[in-house]
DNA sequence: TTGAAAGCGTTACCAT
DNA sequence: ATGGTAACGCTTTCAA
């Protein structure tokens, strides 16, 4: 039998109106709703596009000046959980909203090239998710006419949107809630200070702590591991009675230091993180954390880039994400909340 | 200023053209690599593109009837840390590879209308990285004439590429390490039977037992939770000096659970995984385990691609990669390892 | 070495 | 409602 198997070149519109009897018009239009086509013929092209398995090129109809549905997501090596989760999340809440997200990602050095080379397309948007590196990838972009979205990271850029969840606010929330808790000593751990969120969520931190100083503090990666050697580091320090940690990543990686050295969680120490990644809920874990919700975030950059199609030329703008306190037992000590 | 028509077009072939007082052909020579062009000439085209920020348009190209260069990688909803590491490696390789990696993930039905959608476009390949589903997609892709690479599982189908790690005998190998090192009474927890790599994970496991029988077994998900849950029924079951996981996530689940019970590790339980995770590495854990190489996936798929490209007519293959055996302490035992 | 012109597969705009 | 015909932006062939 011969089929599309055999053939080396693709089907394409004339094929199909060959196979039907039409013109190649109405087989574009068969494809195109709100056209007007005979119905009996619109099932008769259908049914012949499916029989030699054709559907239009989305490099020709694109190139036609339709919009591409192309979209660029630019993540850095993503090094903790977060940040898989949400370019995960971020994939396949785009092609959930028909656009088609090509992955740029890797060492600096490839990214970065990869980065400049996809420009060739004519992209709808770049997304940016990467922490450190990004600024300079955000200009060659605006250069190029293509509309960029930082996530995760402010960047002060003519025609840059960006979207950011409260770091600050929402620290100042969960630390609020260890005080209340009858948290006194608290240490802190931070995030890498080439990441913005690291000093707004130490800001938050502190705002919270009113008259009170910091026991300890010390500035980790971001990752499990630099959470635990941290831990190990604090503990020494003057008895602190909780663990502030700019992320869920290094809280787990504390937790796990002071499980290991018979700490109780959380009457000896309480701990706190910030993401609320899948790990933190789980209950061998059950880490209280500070949500910065990624639903909420591709939802904003699904917004954003219609905003964008409607209006190219509209001005840059900066959506901030709330976040949420989510408490659960690292965090439950014997005096009450309240 | 003046409304939404201020939209800025793309620079084209002909605007670079125009600046530099050449023909549009000289232009698209100048992007060429082993075309003849003067080469001053050259230099001051590449400089008016820089200019007015041109690059050829990929769409156009691709048109043109060249490679695409564009993938689709279909992974499923990902939920465990093996499947998020295997695809952002895959997405970096494949783009330091050249290659434009297109994001098709979510759940079964958002994703499975997607992979369909994206066959609009002229892929040099579709990537299939899901354990479960991936069959049906598979037959469309082929009939689109699209190649399909599926890694992780064997789709026995004309054309299609496989690439598959040799669970059977990496596992063997785990097992025979636990018995060499003393381990009699094994329990085992396998992954859910809708992923092949289930049931030939398990049968090395039985291979490498010889006379022995497992003293207990049950079923889990290939998730944390699941094996820190499988763990605990386990554990009321007869003694067992060993617990052979079917991935790392599991086994990290089970680890939990047994410091939580207070069992020590390995002298009580010895702890076997499969897949290496990074966290499995990390010091707190040091889980031994079989490596499920990510590096040598992702060479496989390039590899793949290029010989797919070479000749799109040639029968598909199955590429079988090696495991390595990682000792951690988590099987570190008195007695020693022959 | 260079420029003109013919496609590539669509969609959109014409007249029917 | 329908078929013919311009674009779309590029690469490549063909003459010069």
């Amino acid at each position: 039998m011969y089929g599309p198997s055999k053939r080396t070149r693709r089907a394409t519109a004339a094929d199909v109106a060959r196979l039907a009897g039409v013109s190649r018009s109405a087989v574009s239009r068969a494809f195109t709703k709100g056209t007007y086509l005979d119905a009996e013929k619109r099932e008769r092209i259908l049914l012949a596009a499916e029989e030699i398995g054709y559907r239009p090129n989305a490099l020709a109809a694109g190139l036609q000046g339709q919009q591409s549905n192309l979209v660029a997501i630019f993540v850095g090596d993503m090094p903790n959980q977060y940040d898989k989760e949400a370019a995960a999340s971020l994939a396949t809440g785009l092609n959930a909203a028909g656009k088609w997200p090509i992955m740029i990602g890797g060492s600096d050095a490839v990214a970065r090239a990869a980065a400049s080379r996809v420009l060739s397309f004519p992209l709808e948007a770049m997304i940016l998710r990467s922490g450190s590196l990004g600024a300079d990838v955000a200009a060659t972009c605006i250069k190029m006419g293509v509309p960029v979205i930082s996530s995760g990271r402010i960047i002060e850029q003519d025609g840059v949107d960006n979207i950011c969840v409260r770091n600050r606010e929402g620290m100042r929330e969960g630390v609020a809630h260890l005080i209340k808790g009858g948290c006194q000593r608290i240490a802190y751990i931070g995030g890498p200070s080439s990441f913005s969120s690291a000093p707004e969520r130490r800001a938050g931190c502190l705002d919270a702590l009113g008259g009170l100083e910091l026991i300890a503090e010390c500035e980790g990666l971001y990752t499990m591991e630099s959470g635990y050697d941290a831990a190990r580091a604090l503990l020494k320090e003057r008895r602190p009675d909780a663990f502030v940690c700019a992320n869920d990543a290094m809280a787990l990686g504390a937790m796990t230091y002071l499980r290991e050295a018979g700490v109780c969680i959380p009457d000896d120490i309480a701990l706190l993180g910030f993401d609320d990644i899948e790990m933190s809920g789980w209950p061998a874990f059950d880490l209280t954390t500070i949500r910065n919700p990624i639903d909420d975030m591709v939802a904003a950059i699904t917004e954003l880039l219609h905003r964008r199609a409607m209006d190219p030329a509209k001005e840059g703008e900066v959506i901030l994400l709330d976040t949420k306190l989510v408490k659960r037992s690292s965090s439950r000590r014997l005096l009450p909340d309240r």
